[in-house]
DNA sequence: TTGTAGGCGTTATCAT
DNA sequence: ATGATAACGCCTACAA
């Protein structure tokens, strides 16, 4: 494998010329440019980067840290944050926590090591020691999709306690009176916002709202709509908290053989890709999933590139989720299905 | 940051020492041992990857480069992949090309000069530049999904014919004499491959058999699904290259007014996610997307942990793909649609 | 059991 | 416009 100094020594210079050529930086004169570049290619010199990361101190490749890359929303994220950091010329390096705290922490630790420029970082839980972790050691993180509370760090998040909450009030407006929620864990902060935000809605016109939390998943959708059709009062409308948990949950209520929306109403959180849709149907939070992850690598990409002396401040971006009706919530509650 | 170098000072011994202990290699007296744990917990040491590869040449690290992310195919094989490394300490960078050969291109030739140990390669399409690059400056190559003829290099993938074959065989089973194939890029080797295999089972019953081509993609599936309809003779069942060809043909015959499979019947490639789907509906030839991922990783770490002077004979791996009889392909041709 | 010397391939700094 | 020198942080080889 060529070197710099192989190629130096081919075209009769010293390798500092060399770099400065492959770098376009300084000024070198056209006849020896020409040189070195014939050299180049005749050697198929290709440079080192981690030489060149060890003494420049960066290393042109971001990290994302995600609880799983199965889930649609997330794969999205991770496409939007892979072309953001392509058009950078920087690298991505992904990893699958599953919601595990010792993972994420086995992760950073091991980015930290890889001098990775920065962490895109989905908390598995509220634990915030692996994001203190990589900040000591100079490495910049985005909090991604969900909040850390009580910790300095950009964030590029959805409001998810407003996109529950007009989820809640187009129920209520639909005349529901009693509904449920199917969540996912307790302390993850997307899933505690949606509760709150739809629980907000009920209770803000008096309407009934029990929650039942679970995982996630979508075997976790199908439990959970046993549990919440069999509380008191029955619900007439569901929420799931994020995709699988809808589709859990229809697939529960086919079980059941309850029809959707004439029987019980569903709402969920995120849309799926139109690709992996025939036929639109869900009313849905659309969360911009694309964006969050072009936009979560902008923010990083700032972070790198300011000044590490006088950092600036720490920004966390809000951005809203889509409210999208289509017929599973239904044109009216169901104790009086077609007027 | 605290480098080796400190941590010696700190502990009263020589760089080398804290490698050992930090590496667990060569004696270290238990007491000495414990002075440098001490410094490296006091200090917040962390090893510099970079460094430790510049001297070793391994940066524990992979890459696999697919075409798109998105898909839940690539998906859960990059969940493999990842995976698989993570159980064997190493990072995982993932590359999008979008079928392009120059994002290929531009992507092998970045991970060479990250020094990755290892790629995992979806081509693009059968221009095998890009992976000679690799291999010329020794770069492990572990072709994945899809054959590149008249190169040597490990591949693994499934058994596209023959998966495509017994769709075929099914649909004459049933008794159709006119099918069509609504498939991908010509070239792709999948997408060839599945067409000849659906082609063969359908000539060796005399059955007729058209061919359409677009992308891998819905909208291609709805459009292609529109033309097939329209062809002599009407085929009165469809086969689809790939999973979102299979839910764009849906949505195609949906807009078309027809059911699957009372008026056509449908078959595809690729099984979709039990995660994301309420109702198993899609006959399908599946592949073991996620055991894909993993094998290719293992393949590969054999391969770079192998003699590099002696290297072991080139691997091709052919993994059956598993078929899947559901509702869509239907009971019995649709000319009697319930005898 | 511990240490010394040197180099992996590149670039920052300063000189010419 | 080009080069000499040193250093980035670590580990291999050898020595003690």
């Amino acid at each position: 494998m060529a070197t710099l100094q192989d190629v130096a020594r081919r075209a009769g210079v010293a390798p500092i010329t060399v770099s400065r050529v492959v770098n376009n930086s300084g000024y070198v004169a056209q006849e020896v440019r020409a040189r070195v570049e014939a050299a180049v290619a005749e050697l198929g010199y290709v440079p080192n980067t981690l030489a060149r990361s060890l003494r420049s101190r960066r290393t042109n490749t971001l990290a994302l840290v995600l609880t799983d890359l199965t889930n649609p929303f997330f794969t999205t994220v991770a496409r939007g944050a892979e072309d953001a950091a392509s058009d950078a010329g920087l690298m991505m390096i992904v990893c699958n926590t599953d919601e595990s705290a010792e993972e994420e922490a086995k992760y950073v630790k091991l980015l930290v090591q890889h001098r990775v420029d920065g962490i895109l970082l989905v908390p598995a839980c509220d634990g915030a020691e692996p994001l203190r972790f990589a900040q000591r050691h100079g490495v910049p993180v985005v909090v991604l999709d969900r909040r850390l509370p009580g910790v300095a760090a950009d964030t590029v998040r959805c409001d998810s306690e407003r996109g529950a909450r007009e989820l809640g009030e187009l129920l209520v407006g639909l005349g529901h009176r009693a509904a449920a929620v199917l969540a996912g864990p307790v302390g993850v902060s997307t899933s505690d916002d949606r509760v709150s935000g739809f629980g907000a809605a009920l209770a803000t016109s008096g309407a009934v709202c029990a929650v039942y939390h679970g995982e996630f998943t979508q075997d976790s959708g199908a439990a959970l709509v046993r549990a919440a059709l069999a509380g008191e009062p029955r619900p007439t409308a569901l929420f799931a908290a994020n995709n699988f948990l809808t589709i859990g949950a229809l697939r529960g209520l086919r079980e059941l053989g309850l029809r959707v929306p004439e029987d019980v109403a569903l709402v969920g959180f995120d849309d799926l890709p139109p690709a992996l849709v025939t036929f639109p149907f869900l009313t849905v939070a659309a969360q911009p999933a694309y964006e969050m992850g072009r936009l979560a690598v902008e923010v990083l990409l700032a972070r790198v590139r300011g000044d590490q002396e006088a950092p600036a401040p720490t920004r966390e971006i809000v951005l809203p989720t889509e409210l999208i009706v289509r017929q599973s919530s239904g044109a009216r509650r169901p104790a009086n299905p077609r007027e």
